[in-house]
DNA sequence: TATAATGTTGTAAACGTTTACAAATAAATA
DNA sequence: TATTTATTTGTAAACGTTTACAACATTATA
């Protein structure tokens, strides 16, 4: 209420125990909800605290041994629909533990990186969430060899050991082309993502053995290599439509490429579903409200930031837990993006 | 090199001293790079910092007055392109400086305010980036009563006071309506953005003086609001689209709401820019990649990030300094979104 | 060469916490 | 009630730095 400003010369936990009349230890327990305090001494610091404004000094805190209550978030970068989804949930569940998040890019990194790496462990955070590194293996080795907490996201890691979250990015395509074999496509095209990443191949496996379970052989010429970018999604669409025996539907590793496509298709003087039906990857926001509206596989995006928090959360709070992968399932969102093939 | 994992049991200042054949203080004179330093002593204890993989401990260095090289960064969401390439701009600013930085939502702010701010003062980061908050008032004037710096991103402030970077909106919202009457258009519709933003406002003022300064009288109806979303982009150019006189061209307040219009245009049977002429604003990379490619104003938004990062860099190295607003100027993009009108 | 001025180095205290340990108090047992 | 045991509280040291101050070494000036 009224106590606004008189913190600005800072109240340290000594001045609450004065204020209190009890001594900077009990404080100190009280802050940290430890046992063997008495109620009404409790209360006392409370109040104390609560009349003199005071927040917890963090650096001093870290450095007495405690938490800095600090977790490092690394990315490549923070311009996409996609990452904001998966941010907003880790940030929403550390909210909730007070945690704050410190932000890593990936560039900053590779430059430095045992040492970058090494002043990341060294007190500043209290662990680490990896947000697709593109190739983590040699500071991953180092944060395992240190214990130190890390939880990746949406990677295979370095042998698939060590706590994870991704998707079932295989049964995702899968089920995609499996849709659009059910409405009668038997050319279907196929643009990659980024084959760096092990999701790209896992989507492109799926695609591939949809296809095989359907007994429809392999067509190289129907697999153009995208990047997960619209861009990409657009030049690799005008491939496929330029095909002498183009294909009738297209199944575009994620959203962004997907509506890279729509563009080419427009190009072409091809309507979407009539002339050539899409399925993209993701469900982020645009997939909805764009025309016609994308039929898509849904990752739940918010839920994996908030599950890969809470995992790091636990891992923080007993480091001798091991903690597995943890797989979400995808789901298909039909949409008005796909219609059944007419002979 | 080879110095890889000995510093994972915490090399401090005191080992680099005593490797050195220092004291520890003459260390952290060579850290912070302060003079009276003997060049042989000063090599001597580079060397053993190398030797030794040393790293230095922020939490102790902030905790004992020093500065904690974080900077922190408030922003609402990071969903977007928009705000994508300007935190790219920062990080690049920031890293150069070796400074950290720290992730704030608007929403975690907003529960607790002035605690909140106050914890982040209170030593974690040294300096504040505001990153279009909504309203930002009641912890602008706390953040300006405790002296402590910042820097406003695309924001008016409090009253046009303090530091700050934005764009010339209104020149290139003018700029835009300019050219779209010099090819001879008369009835030109425009989508806002969130009108509770200054960007906003400005843009609409800059369109309402283009049309004044031609002689055409203002004509409501053709203005809609929007809120910077595709989704809103959508339907706002839907009811211009399907007014009894509708518009020969349309200007949107953002890309994203520019790329709404040009599905509802597509929905309505009319072709970009034969049909109908459009311009964006703030030329995110999609604009480009888009087709018809995006006549548009372009923001330099990364530029903005940079100098925001490095004005911040200048208040807390100098905290005497007053330094005033920037405002970075727009350009006009022409590319394929627009045409002359056929009588 | 003696002295002042300047440059270099080291010692000690401080920053605001946490935590091991000791002391004091209260409760439980004989 | 005397003694043991458990609970509560306080004191002191530590975390890894920065920085004021004092001490020492060097160079410049007379």
């Amino acid at each position: 209420m009224a106590h606004t400003d008189r913190t600005a010369e800072s109240v340290t936990i000594i001045d609450v125990a004065r204020e209190a009349g009890v001594s900077y230890a009990t404080v100190s327990r009280v802050i940290n909800n430890k046992a063997h305090v008495k109620p009404d001494k409790r209360n006392a610091v409370l109040d104390a605290m609560e009349r003199l404004g005071y927040v917890v000094n963090q650096q001093a805190r870290s450095l007495a041994g405690g938490r800095s209550h600090i977790v490092g978030l690394v990315v490549q970068n923070l311009g996409s629909t996609w990452m904001g989804a998966i941010v907003r949930g880790i940030d929403e569940e550390l909210a909730a533990a007070s945690y704050d998040l410190m932000l890593y890019t990936t560039h900053r990194i590779s430059a430095r990186e045992t040492t970058y790496v090494t002043t990341i462990t060294r007190g500043m955070a209290d662990g680490l969430l990896l947000l697709l590194p593109r190739d983590p293996a040699s500071y991953l080795e180092s944060l395992h060899r240190q214990r130190f907490p890390f939880v990746l996201i949406d990677h295979q890691g370095i042998d698939d050991r060590g706590p994870a979250v991704d998707v079932t990015n295989w049964d995702g395509a899968n089920s995609a082309v499996c849709y659009l074999l059910g409405l009668g496509h038997r050319r279907i095209g196929f643009i990659t993502g980024n084959l760096e990443m092990s999701s790209a191949l896992d989507r492109l496996a799926g695609y591939r053995a949809a296809l095989e379970e359907a007994g429809i052989e392999f067509d190289p010429t129907l697999v153009v290599e995208g990047d997960y970018s619209q861009q990409r999604g657009f030049t690799g669409a005008g491939v496929l439509l330029s095909l002498p025996q183009r294909p009738t539907a297209i199944f575009a590793s994620n959203d962004a490429s997907a509506f890279g496509v729509m563009e080419a298709a427009r190009d072409h003087g091809f309507q979407i579903p009539r002339d050539l039906s899409l399925i993209g990857f993701d469900d982020i926001a645009e997939a909805a409200t764009v025309h016609p509206a994308l039929t898509t596989v849904r990752q739940p995006l918010e839920q994996m930031g908030r599950i890969a928090a809470r995992m790091l959360l636990q891992i923080i709070n007993d480091p001798t837990l091991v903690l597995q992968r943890v797989t979400l399932p995808t789901e298909l969102v039909i949409r008005q993006s796909c219609q059944a093939l007419e002979h």
